[in-house]
DNA sequence: AAACGTCACGAAATGGTTTTCTGCACCGTA
DNA sequence: TACGGTGCAGAAAACCATTTCGTGACGTTT
């Protein structure tokens, strides 16, 4: 591809051509203009429902470009407009449980749109975060969506060229806007339905105690616990690992401790599990003699298990949805700031009586 | 007029400035140029490393650039090239499992060199892909990779133009090329396995026999059977869902009907996690008694089951990896055509005794 | 008949970068 | 002194779609 193609002599045309002389490229709008027998200009106005053509010439051009399967180059009509009609979207943990279906949300709320989505794993690495956001500015993308790899706050990025938006792990600085999901209120919604259920004895075995999200929904539970004249059995919840081995270790330490209780609300859909498998063993039935609760609602987790498990959903879509409609409104010129929270949704199965 | 103005003190650079007057303008090549007092051409080839500058020019030039923190434009860049670094990536599953590792894969193999990935989610449904396939080409995407759903042959899309490379589900085309895992050498790698292990008294569970993965596994396990001169115990697999519930239920029945059983070859992870819990209330000692294999190595069910859950990996990052070097090949002009399968591997875990 | 309005279309500028070609100055040599 | 060579820089074309402005042609009004 080192051949200077010598100028077409004859002028016309002048297209490149493969050596077999076919038009081997991807039309332009010159092409369509040039078939229709009109200028670029009328063609472009004839293309996108402008006035100032007649009926019989927009036919005429429509056709053209059908018949070539034109598509216009929207790099032309980026470099132009200035802006290029996508996002990029930086994830920290594609591989676990929450980045997806926030990239979900965010995808779905633009793919409605004519936006497009530029996906970069970064992988918590911040010498990559940065790395990819250069990468992303120089493609020019409209606004970023930082979507962290745990729910605690992280460093800003200051500011950039272009809008952006946090989402499940929060900004640290106030002058940004994050969203992130509403933890201290999903555990107070999981709290609230166990006491709804009749339940007054309750536990928690919960995951690493340097998680935000952990400390967080032990607060919320404890809110609604307070607010129903409750203490929580054994006075304190027990942080551990977010694994099954955890939530059965520590449904056994309980259950010899506190054989009174009536209800478990577990920090993940995987304690939860390891919770379950325990009490099955010891024969206490769930329901009736213990209600647990998750958190999460990992499908393939809470779904199957036994008994089926109620579980607390983040709305991880909505989150990104939300994200995204943020993102839109930011790079329409109305910024907005701060720390929004998407609420959580309790969703019911078998393992807490209703 | 020899005299490089440094800095046009009348205005006269026209630069669009917002209300405040501040140039609030994303620098360009020309700003750099300006300021460092020489033509956009010497400025881009001292930038880009080109010969024909002086050292001390292209020092000036790049201080310039540092001090405007200047980023060239990729959308002129591409305009110009016809490429634009960019490549699609269509997945139909973006929620479940199979997908994400391919696309990490993917995004990995690119992301190491200049090239992002534009991630579109079409559901599984046709007439989204479709839609989405022409958003692309009208980015001018240099690629196209399209993961599919499940692991059966799909329509192919038919010639575009540009590559396009069908991960995870193939095309239905042999002029297309696509990447696949091996099912049939995961079933044998499994039943080899068992086998390895002393076990000759073998029985699958597995899913949906509409799948192509179900069949394909069962086939290459009944071909280790054969080879080692065995036979599965009652005859034939069972198929039925990907699902815990069916686990259990199956291995039920089939303790029943077969006793005598010494290994039972799964056909997910899911699947095995039904069987362990069933063994687990009948008393069978895994693996000393009965071993147990899965498949998918789903970290969170396989990692943490009760004993933990040998399985085979289906290599899915790097079928992701592979998909996207074929890809750049092909973009490189040098397609290839035909179904690749991407081999397994076994997670050795405690299920099956050693 | 002259002045004016409307309609349909085309020429040209625009955006930012790369690349080719041209031009200039200076050196060494015939 | 004149000529060829070399090293460095700039002018301009190219990429492609959009948009503004201008220009004819034609019809209507005074």
């Amino acid at each position: 591809m080192t051949e200077p193609a010598p100028a077409a002599p004859d002028g016309s045309s002048g297209r490149k051509t493969t050596s077999k002389g076919f038009p081997k490229h991807t039309p332009t709008l010159s092409d369509v203009a040039r078939l229709a027998g009109v200028s670029i200009a009328t063609a472009s106005k004839a293309l996108n429902g402008r006035a100032q053509v007649k009926a019989e010439t927009r036919a005429r051009v429509t056709a053209a470009a059908e018949q070539l399967s034109f598509s216009p180059n929207r790099l032309a009509r980026s470099l132009l407009s200035g802006r290029s009609g996508t996002v990029g979207l930086i994830t920290h943990d594609l591989e676990g449980r929450f980045s997806i279906p926030t990239l979900m949300g965010a995808e779905d709320a633009f793919g409605a749109g004519k936006v497009s989505v530029l996906l970069c794993d970064a992988r918590g690495d911040s010498i990559r975060e940065r790395y990819h956001i250069q990468a992303l500015l120089g493609r020019r993308v409209d606004g970023l969506i930082i979507v962290g790899a745990r729910p605690d706050p992280r460093r800003s990025l200051g500011p950039l060229p272009v809008p952006v938006v946090y989402a499940y792990a929060p900004s640290e600085s106030g002058s940004d806007i994050s969203l992130v999901c509403d933890n201290v209120g999903g555990g107070r919604m999981a709290a609230e339905h166990l006491i709804d259920c009749g339940r007054s004895r309750l536990a928690i075995i919960t995951g690493d105690p340097t998680y935000g999200a952990a400390t967080d929904r032990v607060a919320g539970a404890r809110q609604a616990l307070a607010d129903a004249g409750l203490e929580l059995v054994g006075g304190h919840a027990m942080f551990g690992a977010w694994t099954e081995e955890w939530g059965r270790g520590a449904a056994r330490t309980l259950l010899t401790k506190h054989p009174e209780i009536d209800a478990i609300l577990c920090g993940s859909d995987q304690i939860a599990r390891g919770v379950l498998d325990v009490l099955r063993e010891l024969d206490r039935r769930v329901p009736s003699d213990i209600a647990v609760i998750g958190h999460d609602n990992w499908e393939v987790l809470a779904a199957h298990a036994r008994p089926a498990l109620t579980s607390i959903d983040m709305n991880l879509e909505e989150l990104g949805r939300r994200a995204a409609a943020k993102l839109f409104e930011a790079m329409e010129g109305q910024p907005a700031r701060g720390v929004e929270t998407v609420p959580c949704r309790l969703v019911l199965r078998a393992s807490t009586a209703f």
